[in-house]
DNA sequence: TCCAGAACTTGACTCATTCCAGATCAGTGG
DNA sequence: CCACTGATCTGGAATGAGTCAAGTTCTGGA
């Protein structure tokens, strides 16, 4: 699941971001932990850095958000996660108990779907899906 | 959109509630603006019964989302909403300008597509679709 | 190398929601 | 109909996530 990106430098520049240690130690944060809140993301770049502020932190991923370098998802009754899979629009499953996030791949064929049968006067740009249920760890630990 | 409801004491006891004042308010406010947000119902509330606090609502809302009267909705970057549609498993779609929310039939027939084709080990229980666009009104005023 | 403006730090602040301790009320048993 | 017990409500403080403002530091183009 985690990743690394290769030439984190141009990749800022390429979303036409300014390169510093904290967006660089922000991007591969975000990237080697999916679906992380930001206090997480702080903790890991932190451990790159040595200090970096929380306002930062969060000011560095709404920018990345806004130029769509990162992803945010926001579940209810969670602080928001944040991963570097951008490139398609793909779906999260939730765990109920741990809060824990998969990725689900958006289900290729079935797009019609998702197309709201009565979504009157409503210009519709995205759908967004969540299934909500319970993970392995969550649930193995509950049959044993 | 804004409903009324018969009975409301009893629909209270048939769901296990003690009957007060605060839930009768709580439950009428919450009919009659489907998916506004706490401190609406709050005020619509406080109409009604001249005094309420504030920490009464979160409790008599949670009650209520706990034992299925009400349903809470939870889009992104906005304070949790409330609806006493619970029959059925319907969506919503979120303006991204103004936030307001509007129900979604469940696209009947055609379920199928909300099985996530690689839900390795997760156990789902539950799919929540949620559309994000712009909503009339906001197009409107964006087109005139 | 210099400079303007972008990015970062610090600290205060907002907003939605919860927690706590004490007062009050609903509903059951007598 | 009354008393009692525990659920519910009040008021106020507290929490967690995230934002804002002012001042300092750093990046990248000239």
């Amino acid at each position: 699941m985690p990743q690394s990106i290769a030439d984190p430098t141009a990749l800022l520049r390429d979303y036409g971001l300014r390169v510093t240690a904290a967006r660089l130690a922000v991007l591969s944060a975000v990237a080697s932990q999916p679906h992380a809140p930001a206090d997480e993301i702080a903790t890991a770049a932190r451990e790159h850095l040595g200090a970096l502020s929380t306002a930062a932190v969060y000011e560095v991923l709404n920018a990345f958000t806004e130029v769509g370098l990162v992803r945010r998802v926001e579940p209810a009754g969670s602080p928001a996660r944040y991963e570097t899979r951008t490139a398609d629009n793909h779906h999260h499953a939730v765990c109920r108990r741990c809060g824990a996030v998969r990725d689900i791949d958006c289900a290729v064929g079935l797009a019609p779907c998702l197309e709201p049968s009565n979504a009157i006067g409503f210009v519709i740009e995205q759908a967004e899906v969540t299934w909500w249920g319970i993970c392995v760890n969550c649930n193995d630990s509950t049959t044993s």
